[in-house]
DNA sequence: GCGACAG
DNA sequence: ATCTTGTCGC
């Protein structure tokens, strides 16, 4: 019987509504470890996950794709066709994209070191932003990179590649994220802690494997791959229907 | 009531 | 995020 390497060690309802998926993200970010990694030259394989969406079906489109270091190239990719359950809510992303996107995980036959998230992982105004709840659920390593703003406030990062400024929570003057500029004369991202590791960390895992584009490569393959099939199934559906 | 608001 | 053409700039 084949084994299943990535699966959630924890899991919980997702057929939930709003009022309980916030209940659910101040329980579970408890969890949330931001002990630092022994050593970040252990990490060899890093998964980049993204999901893309049909607008009119409301169908999510899961991609997993694991790079080898130190130069990302692919070593195995995993998809999952879902249809959303859960709306768009500005903090509750993981309730939308996370069944599709544990079952694209499911599908690996090797487990990557890391996972790295295209969205928030502690910059949230729960502390429990996607990267934070698909990292406790597996109980692996996680990180969280998004193109936008969630919440916290910052100054702008110097020009120059690598630069951060401190993402903090005005209220409780909290730091809970970077924003970093990966390339110069590109707007930063907002990198944060997601599981078992430190900002510092998370901050160096965007930068390793980030190449010549904005993002991390990583998820910039995921990106590709959930357009991929989105479009692929689009097609499909068009000639079976005429 | 108004503005903000990952994907 | 998705729907979409061309267009400005390195």
């Amino acid at each position: 019987m084949m084994a299943m390497l990535m699966r959630p060690v924890r899991n919980h309802s997702w057929n939930v509504t709003p009022l309980e998926a916030r209940q659910i993200q101040e329980s579970l970010c408890q969890r949330v470890d931001v002990t630092p990694l022994p050593d970040l030259s252990q990490i060899k394989t890093v998964a980049g996950l993204d999901v893309s969406y049909a607008k009119e079906t409301n169908r999510c489109y899961a991609a997993v794709v694991v790079t080898r270091g130190p130069d990302w190239e692919p070593i195995e990719q995993a998809t999952a066709m879902l249809d959303a359950t859960f709306p768009y809510v500005p903090g509750l992303l993981s309730f939308r994209e996370g069944p599709a996107l544990i079952q694209a995980l499911s599908m690996l036959k090797h487990a990557p070191d890391l996972f790295l998230f295209d969205g928030q992982g502690l910059a949230h105004p729960r502390r429990f932003g996607l990267a934070c709840h698909l990292g406790v659920l597996f109980d692996h390593p996680a990180v969280g990179c998004a193109k936008r703003r969630l919440t916290g406030e910052h100054d702008i990062p110097g020009n120059t590649p690598g630069a951060w400024t401190p993402l903090r929570d005005e209220q409780t003057n909290e730091l809970i994220g970077a924003v970093t500029r990966t390339r110069r004369n590109v707007k930063p991202v907002y990198v944060s802690i997601g599981h078992q590791l430190s900002l510092d960390q998370a901050i160096e895992i965007v930068l390793q494997t980030q190449t010549r584009y904005r993002l991390p490569e990583p998820i910039r393959m995921a990106h590709r791959l959930s357009n991929e099939i989105r479009l692929a199934d689009l097609n499909a559906e068009d000639r079976s229907t005429h």
